[in-house]
RNA sequence: GCCCCUAUAGUUCAAUGGAUAGAAUGCUGGCCUCCGGAGCCGGCGAUCUGCGUUCGAAUCGCAGUAGGGGCGCCA
């Protein structure tokens, strides 16, 4: 409702000032401390061009401004204007609530469609905590997306033909320890010692090449018995993702790349006047895209090789492909086989050789959510489609970036097997058994393990998404399973407080006219703003506003619920009436936290 | 060499160019005869350095310092 308020302020404030109604806009904000509820910077602005001091001219429109719906008095602070909010407005918004229910800040909905592609993990090991800030990133912003209106497509990309997958499934079929256990933790395992046969074995080495050819060429057992073996493992790590409520809509694996669009995005490359083919130099033979917008310029070698001068395409050269699928730019389609059928009741679709429905694709925006290290390939990818001529799809390929997660002193590596001890598994394991912990013993074995699953899932995940990011994260275990403070469950717990007496009092009604305490005020305010953040959310891609606006909104409540009695209010018109704002409270903290992909238990 | 990201209380994070830089944690002092103490109220404590732009800078620009990443016919 903030966007409606300001909207009418600036009404106001535009028809006293002459200025324009977005210049008027852009100046309201709100205030900190004793000024007032609402205010504008405006007269900053007008001071220059009516050369007069701002104070003057901010006690001049406090005089003649017409009051603008819900406010009930404007006052000049020095050069500010401050204005007051009427008690007209909180009974309406909490009428606008009560009416919405649990539609409250939801947007209409759009056409238009974005993929979000996250987080594309190898499918030879068990997610860490480093990958695990990517899929809760790409969920979350998928969330955020959703819930704004748009028609979103949460896409994974599998690669089941890169060396690495080729070394595990060499190491499959070779090293005598048959798989126990969760496999994508058996074959993580397993990879850190295949990674140092591959190293100081020249036959292995080889070996892992001619099995990676057969898995390209697609054909024959071994091509087969990979991709079983990469399903399998992908279907391991998702139980991990279904412990966090991560879930996808479809899977492109690579060997269906190859096999259905790989040509014919080649031919689009070949075709292309912006790429071409180097006949001298350290780049003779190969397709090249070049490199010549001014911020590439002073680059040791920015232009990219696309098709090796073997005729196989890099990383880059397939990236484009895939890229160009995703925007619909291509002929060719997937055909689609159910994956599998995931926990919140959701299909998850495969592209599969043998497939028969065809619907995924066709995007107008896509985002991929890919570590900060990829920003310069990821700009490439871009400046070839806008070259090639598809300037509207370079404008809408974003790359979501984000920092990794560190160790306090080294990085993660597949290779070195420094992720042993940090899989997001274990991580899943000890948050349950510290929120175990923590719930009150007369609570049913059967409930508690429930509460604990649900306390666990969102403190990993508030704590992940919490910080921004561009930002590092330094992974320690206290931080990232904090029950207390900022945290998931601090804001899980004003809701199951507001729940209970939701289940007691009911919605409680609106009250005209009334006069609120401070705490109901700034609690309204707060709630005010959540269609707000989640505009600005979705239009940022970044989860951590809404992080952050809930434990404002945390905080609101429980400065309310300690200083307002509410169903021993004592007077019956108090009571509705704060009982309607515990439900208006109620519905912005589920709604919140369910952008977060946090479950709003109604006890804990 | 060039490009990108980061730098805010002891620590972890926040802050649409606006007024007194917010939280948490830590240390510290209070609050359960009263709707759930995973809570509430108080105290201590911070914008890397310099110059600039602006009525106004943590935020924008330039130059530094420190840390991380990138610029492969690798993957």
């Amino acid at each position: 409702m903030f966007g409606l308020l300001k909207r009418k302020v600036a009404e106001s404030l535009s028809e006293a000032t002459g200025e324009p109604l977005n210049e008027c806009e852009r100046t309201i904000e709100l205030p900190k401390g004793e000024f007032g509820d609402v205010a504008s910077s405006i007269c900053f602005s007008l001071a220059k061009k009516r050369k007069k001091p701002p104070q003057e001219i901010a006690s001049e429109v406090a005089a003649t401004l017409r009051l603008p719906d819900w406010v009930a008095k404007v006052r000049s602070d020095g050069p500010y204007l401050n204005f007051t909010l009427s008690s007209r407005f909180y009974s309406k918004l909490i009428e606008f609530i009560l009416k919405e229910g649990e539609k409250y800040g939801r947007g209409k909905k759009k056409k238009a469609k974005t993929i979000v592609e996250f987080p594309s993990v190898n499918p030879n090991k068990p997610w860490h905590v480093g990958h695990l800030r990517n899929a809760l990133l790409g969920d979350s912003v998928a969330r955020i997306l959703e819930f704004s209106g748009e028609d979103v497509e949460r896409m994974d990309y599998i690669d089941d033909l890169g060396l690495q997958v080729a070394q595990s499934f060499w190491g499959y079929l070779n090293l005598k320890e048959k798989p126990s256990g969760k496999l994508d933790l058996w074959l993580g395992k397993q990879y850190v010692e295949v990674a140092k046969k591959f190293e100081e074995d020249k036959k292995v080495q080889e070996e892992v090449r001619q099995l990676l050819l057969k898995m390209e060429e697609g054909k024959g057992q071994e091509a087969q018995k990979c991709r079983e073996l990469v399903e399998k493992c992908v279907a391991a790590q998702y139980e991990t993702a279904f412990k966090f409520k991560i879930y996808h809509d479809v899977l492109i694996f690579e060997s269906d790349i190859v096999r259905t669009i790989f040509e014919e995005g080649m031919e689009k490359i070949r075709k292309s006047k912006a790429i071409v083919k180097e006949k001298s130099g350290k780049n003779a033979g190969c397709l090249v895209a070049k490199m010549e917008s001014e911020e590439f310029a002073s680059m040791e070698s920015p232009d990219k090789i696309l098709v090796r001068s073997d005729g196989t395409a890099t990383y880059t050269g397939k990236d484009v492909i895939f890229q160009m699928w995703k925007f619909g730019l291509l002929k060719g389609d997937f055909r689609y086989a159910t994956f599998m059928r995931q926990p919140n009741g959701k299909e998850c679709e495969m592209s599969a050789p043998k497939g028969t429905r065809a619907c995924h694709g066709k995007a107008s925006r896509v985002i991929n959510v890919i570590g900060m290290e990829q920003a310069y390939p990821q700009k490439v990818i871009r400046e070839i489609l806008r070259s090639m001529g598809y300037e509207k799809e370079a404008e809408n390929s974003v790359h979501l970036a984000y920092e990794h997660v560190w160790l306090e002193d080294e990085k993660f590596s597949g290779r070195q097997g420094t992720w042993v001890g940090y899989t997001a598994d274990e991580l899943y394991e000890e948050g349950v058994k510290r929120a175990q912990e923590k719930i009150k013993s007369e609570v049913a074995a059967e409930e508690r393990g429930r509460i604990a699953a649900s306390v666990a899932a969102g403190a990993i995940r508030f704590s992940f998404l919490r910080t921004s990011p561009e930002k590092k994260i330094t992974f320690k275990w206290d931080s990232a399973l904090s029950l207390e403070g900022d945290s998931a469950p601090y804001v899980m717990y004003a809701h199951a407080r507001a729940q209970k007496i939701f289940e007691k009092g009911g919605k409680g009604r609106a009250e005209e006219g009334a006069e609120l305490e401070d705490a109901e005020k700034e609690l309204l305010k707060k709630i005010m703003l959540f269609d707000w953040v989640v505009s600005e959310a979705a239009r940022q891609l970044r989860p951590h506003l809404v992080a952050d606006f809930c434990l404002e909104l945390a905080e609101a409540y429980n400065k309310f619920y300690n200083s307002c009695p509410i169903l021993s209010a004592g007077d019956e018109r108090i009571q509705e009436r704060r009982l309607a704002i515990n439900y208006a409270s109620l519905v912005a903290l589920k709604n919140s936290l369910s952008l977060l992909g946090i479950d709003a238990l109604k006890r804990m």
